[in-house]
DNA sequence: TATGCTTGTTACTGACCGGTAACACCCCTG
DNA sequence: CAGGGGTGTTACCGGTCAGTAACAAGCATA
């Protein structure tokens, strides 16, 4: 509190080193605008610096693409861990914890879908730094969800785990192309239907 | 078979007009590797003209963008005219007809998930003339989907619906990201869990 | 005080972007 | 043959792109 820096972004905050600023101007422009949108002089502008310092920390425009990937893949490692912390030993609890969650997360008006599947669209090249960070992601997320599936003691946790994941890939990009009061808004009574029909099968 | 000209592609065929030269190799370009990655100058290249007969059939490359989403949208409905005429009078077996299109659609490895989609998430600009074109399709597709699944008798069409093109839209977005061999891979089977629990309800 | 590392500044490269002007050309119609 | 519309060609505009060179300034530690 005494520092009175906690409420400036960090983009803007000049007590915190230039690579975090930049990869928070970066993180911020390429979300919203998309990659190929955004410069990397607008970057180190809205970062309070400038393209050497940028090109001082990162190799190339692609690198910096790749590392902000790596680091929205690290914070969504972290929800994982605050949903076993808020439903401990609780799986099915976890499991629904997650459904309102990316509901929640679906129905917010300034998301704009999932970042690394956004990336997957806009960069095709086969050897972009960003595709390994973003298949990796991808496999680890729909690994988190089978194990959790199975945990639940459904019969099928993959079959369960891939609808699931889906629903969620879906409504996130259904968002963008139909609203957020689209088909996304259903995501909730949607999955728990599932989730139900694979709790108690015919 | 007497003009010899049926195999090659459109966009390098000098008979047909330029115009729609210039749409086909758009179309190729911008789905192949995003709209923002191509220039006005390679699809004129590739259709074997200039940027000045671009320019005077298109007001501007956002114009060419709208009208290559258009084409696009055109096609996908002779898709529901040709579902019907394939099971006549047979609401189900359309319905089972559009999932293994779907899934096929899928798994098709040089397919690159739904241009209309991937459009919606490239150009995040709100007075972009494509959005209106992505809008209205995407609309367009949930309701036929919903007529469908009406006329199949299931109690909540539109959650059915809702439920299936969502999984479709996931299935599209998560084989760029995740590969056709992930969890989009079985689409069928899961549309047909769900076509199955809405008909036969507890 | 002196060293050395990090940052800021300015200017620059070569390439590409979307879009336009001016003019030559061809072919179809009258 | 004359005319005119659609097309091709070339050159150009201002702007932006990713990336770099050279040098000045700050700041800590030694």
């Amino acid at each position: 509190m005494s520092t009175a820096a906690k409420s400036v972004p960090m983009s803007a905050n000049l007590q915190v080193p230039p690579r975090e600023r930049i990869l928070a101007a970066a993180s911020e422009l390429f979300y919203r605008q998309g990659i190929r949108a955004v410069g990397v002089e607008a970057i180190a502008e809205a970062a309070g610096t400038n393209k050497m310092t940028l090109y001082r920390h990162f190799d190339s425009k692609d690198e910096l693409v790749a590392e902000y990937l790596r680091c929205l893949a690290t914070e969504a490692g972290g929800f994982w861990t605050d949903l076993e912390a808020a439903h401990p030993g609780d799986p099915r609890g976890q499991l629904r914890g997650w459904l309102t969650a990316m509901q929640a997360h679906v129905a917010d008006a300034d998301q704009r879908g999932c970042a690394l599947a956004n990336a997957a669209i806009e960069l095709p090249e086969k050897g972009h730094p960003a595709r390994r960070v973003i298949e990796e992601f991808k496999a680890a997320q729909r690994d988190r969800l089978v194990t959790l599936c199975g945990a639940t003691g459904v019969a099928e946790p993959e079959l369960l785990a891939d609808e699931l994941f889906l629903l969620l890939e879906g409504a996130r990009v259904s968002a963008q192309s139909s609203g957020p009061q689209g088909p996304a808004s259903r995501l909730v009574r949607m999955g728990e239907a599932l989730i139900a029909s694979h709790l108690a099968p015919a």
